[in-house]
DNA sequence: GATAGTCCTGACCGATCGGTCAGTAGTCAA
DNA sequence: TTGACTACTGACCGATCGGTCAGGACTATC
């Protein structure tokens, strides 16, 4: 592998974040190539230059945000179901207020992700963020604790559109009425 | 207009009935007129030939449960906000198991739905809905109605996966845990 | 049999997509 | 000065998209 150099480091920096920002306002399917190279200054055969396809500048603009669920993830680790519950809502709602923008992306891959092999290790650490969530092995709490993400990714594709502390209060809220009812 | 002969209505009902079935499994967007055509046994100069663009084959393949989101915000009018709002969560886990296909491609068009005018009257149907169901004017309660909503598009994405039995019963409890807290 | 209208189709269009490739400018060590 | 390497690009490719259009097959009417 190359040293990767500074320059190189540099453009593969603006295109990711350009991809980033055009994914979050757009969708990833609604965003073409052209589209990254015109916002990053550069040519699309330059942006294929430096990541192998489509799905992996995607890949690259999640990584991020791949990294903090794995965090939270580690976190919750050896926790008992309740207390992981606890945690596992207040960490996801700083999560997803924080990369609201790559959340509505994962909304718009979905129906395909499973057609790109780049992302079995996002899927699998969202089921167990699902898992832990749900507090319990009830199929239903399962359901209900799909639901609670399925919401939380519908919610977080109208940025700009609330303050992040608006969009903190809303999950926050919606996440203890729905995982953690009163007896 | 045509009297609309016997086999014009035939080949108008294949087309949209095969629409609804690809709309539903594969999403609006990944469906072509072709996909359509093929389904429904005839050309895709066929298709364009009885509807005015593949946004007119949406509309047509939408068009029973708006008329049914017509029904229920009818039979809503004049009641009081909290009875509106207990009959608007189980008429719509009636409506969202039922039509649970074309719900999930609401979420693939939502994103580029405004500009296509012929779902204006389907917006602001949803919203009248949004609103009864939150329940009071209050922005939290309207923006955890939002919540619910997108929670319940979210898992009718899976169809196949559960039956209708166990999607009305994940819907009716997630809304009521959302939309009811106990005081 | 001629005419008109309905229903349908193959061939075609321009646009856009993700992706490939030969080649160019610049840098740097030998 | 030369040769190797990095970063980059314009031109191009095949595929697919939604949509158009002239015309064919069929039927009903006169």
């Amino acid at each position: 592998m190359a040293p990767s150099t500074p320059v190189r480091e540099r453009t593969r920096r603006e295109i990711v974040q350009q991809a980033m920002e055009l994914f979050s306002t757009n969708g990833y399917n609604a965003t073409s190539l052209q589209d990254i190279a015109t916002a990053a200054g550069c040519s699309k055969a330059t942006v294929l230059y430096h990541f192998n396809g489509k799905a992996a500048v995607l890949s690259a603009a999640l990584e991020p945000s791949a990294v903090a669920l794995d965090e939270v993830l580690a976190e919750l680790e050896g926790l008992s179901p309740a207390a992981a519950q606890e945690l596992a809502i207040s960490r996801f709602v700083e999560l997803s207020v924080k990369f609201r923008g790559m959340i509505q992306v994962l909304q718009d891959v979905l129906p395909s992700i499973e057609a790109m092999p780049e992302f079995t290790d996002l899927i699998t650490a969202g089921m167990r963020l699902t898992a832990h969530l749900a507090g319990s092995p009830d199929p239903l709490e399962n359901a209900i604790a799909r639901f609670a993400i399925g919401g939380l990714l519908g919610e977080c594709r109208h940025p700009g559109e609330q303050t992040d502390t608006e969009l903190r209060a809303l999950c926050d809220t919606a996440l203890r009425r729905l995982l953690r009812p009163p007896t």
